[in-house]
DNA sequence: CGCCCATGTCAAAAATAATTAACATGGGTT
DNA sequence: AACCCATGTTAATTATTTTTGACATGGGCG
């Protein structure tokens, strides 16, 4: 299972607030609907630079996407 | 070689303020100073989480230490 | 019901990040 | 010169992220 992640996002919140299915998103950012998915369920920490494709394309800073949630 | 970061980041910068070497900002943030120097040198994309450690010892946001300077 | 579509999930593989253990260089100091 | 110390760098390995391909589920709609 991996350790738990100390960060969070809202990265879901904001796709369907734009209407955009994971497929969609990931394909805006170049990552599957699976990586999608997974960063969506915090499964694990994306790579900065896929972190700041997502913040991007919201028009978002990356820390009103992600932030951090524990130690 | 790899292909080249759209990242950037003023991680040296911020530690030589702090007058740190790069082994204990490794200490720091839980990872070594090889590591400290690949991000230094931006020989790749770091964890998002390893970002944000780093943000956070530098009372920095994110973006202020990494910034975005390319396709 | 049957058919899409979006999402969840999984296993295996590929790609990339990070570690470990070396050795090299240059600056400063004695 | 000899000695530290911080940094650079590299090869080999381990860990983690991401991809690929597959199959499952539930909702909406004909």
């Amino acid at each position: 299972m991996g350790r738990p992640s100390p960060l969070g996002n809202r990265v879901r919140e904001l796709r369907e607030e734009r209407g955009m299915t994971q497929a969609e998103l990931g394909e805006a950012i170049g990552v599957t609907r699976q990586t999608v998915a997974a960063i969506e369920q915090n499964r694990y920490s994306p790579s900065l630079e896929s972190a700041f494709r997502i913040a991007r394309l919201f028009e978002r800073g990356v820390e009103d996407v992600f932030y951090w949630s524990g130690s």
